[in-house]
DNA sequence: GAAGTGCAAATCGTCAACAGTTTGCACCCT
DNA sequence: AGGGTGCAAACTGTTGACGATTTGCACTTC
């Protein structure tokens, strides 16, 4: 073919091709196109998407120390289910990094910064008011992620990112009831009140209010909380630095054929 | 069995040879043989691992998600080198955890928690006292990660651990001088009287109060702080996502052989 | 003499194959 | 009939090899 245009092809000169099976496989997990604590076929996953074994497992390699997935040694790879407890702990991470980033915006917000922050509060006022659950989850998604930005340095950025993927793994996240929005809602005006008359501490305040309230709403949400242990968490305390007296079947999440 | 010790070959059925190749390899890094920015060479590790080429490309991978190095497509894999942006921004979220993890300890300290602080407080003192810089270097290390063991839960002592591991990336740690070490010290007393008043604001504050100590420190003994630019960060905004305009030759490190 | 061009070596990216382990079913024994 | 044992298939872990791209030096040319 002589008019080639940015096929597959073309992207792989500038992408490896672990980048792209990770993002790919990435967005399967997210989705829920894989579903928490299932495993992952390598040859099957290799086979779906057109290329050898190796870059697979690299890639789950990254997903492993992203924690999206966790390994056994003979065993294979399973994608991790977080339970109620680390749920609960990503929440509080999230709420810390969001206070500090407000705090910051307060003390002196980029140009621009406010009347973006507005804009996207009104936006997500009207989806709160035609009970529109789906454009207001995109657009609070973007309004946090505008905080991040804006009163945030990268590396803060990513773990924000990192954590928010790891909350998804909780059992099909939690949707947002319609009622819930404009508590949410009126809590980001709350923010937006505070960036405007300059106030770091009262910021910072409300954005721990408003990721609690986030963490309140989840817990509330939450089947029952299944009472049961943590079960399957992070293999080693660090990652895999030692793990001598632990070797627990992932879940008896069986093999499914033969 | 006859009584075999753990040899190396017991250790393979146990961990995955990827796991213990990245171990080496960020043992390398972090001890400053590899030095940063320099190139991976995958074929030349493997062989001095003596293992082939994929269990080390695996353990890139982790690494690479980890943020130690930073890889171009058709190029190689660099020891990330940080800049002095990227380490003030790593001590800030460093003080922001271990700020939250002082709050919930003087909250409601864990028995013993206080005993075992105050010990490493009070041998801290001595070597400080007795001039002995490496000793007081890893009391320091043993005492905040005692803080987050104490004060956080798991996912927020591997967010520090891999920050703290990042910060050894800055161009050949600031060793403490000894007259800082009476400082620092000083500032862990008054964390611990925190403790013993159980008073979570103040714990917080002298928690955050002492990471930026450290940040001030660290930023005077940082060599001008080389007003360059950036140059070689992460690639991509978030990671890897797209980097189209993007492709600036990591940097002139030449390939030494030929 | 300096800049541009071409070639060859080194190295990365990917693939296919081999060995070891785990797993699940079937069979046998009690 | 219930439980234990053995075997075979599937899958993971690892290796070696091939093709593609980059890079640095040498040569040519202005």
């Amino acid at each position: 073919m002589t008019g080639e245009a940015p096929t597959e092809i073309t992207l792989l000169r500038t992408r490896s091709l672990t980048s792209v099976v990770r993002q790919e496989i990435e967005r399967l997990i997210l989705t829920g196109a894989i579903e928490a604590g299932s495993r992952l076929n390598e040859q099957a996953l290799a086979a779906r998407l057109g290329v050898s074994r190796g870059p697979v497992r690299e890639a789950i390699r990254g997903l492993e120390r992203q924690g999206l997935v966790v390994t056994v040694v003979n065993q294979g790879s399973y994608v991790r289910k977080v339970s109620v407890e680390e749920a609960l702990e990503l929440y509080d991470l999230r709420a810390l990094l969001t206070a500090r980033a407000c705090e910051v915006i307060a003390a002196g917000p980029p140009p621009g910064a406010e009347a973006r922050l507005a804009a996207l509060v009104e936006e997500m006022e009207r989806a709160a008011e035609a009970d529109d659950a789906p454009r207001y989850y995109a657009l609070n998604l973007q309004f946090h992620d505008a905080l991040m930005e804006l009163g945030s340095g990268p590396r803060a950025q990513r773990i924000y990112a990192d954590l928010g993927n790891e909350l998804h793994l909780f059992r099909r996240r939690a949707l947002v009831q319609p009622e819930k929005m404009r508590e949410s809602n009126a809590e980001h005006a709350a923010l937006l009140a505070a960036f405007r008359a300059r106030d770091p501490a009262a910021a910072r305040a409300a954005g721990e209010a408003h990721i609690r309230g986030g963490k309140r709403r989840f817990a509330a949400s939450s089947p029952g909380a299944n009472s049961t242990k943590p079960q399957q968490t992070a293999p080693g305390g660090h990652d895999d630095q030692e793990s001598p007296p632990q070797h627990d079947p992932p879940q008896p999440a069986r093999r499914r054929r033969r």
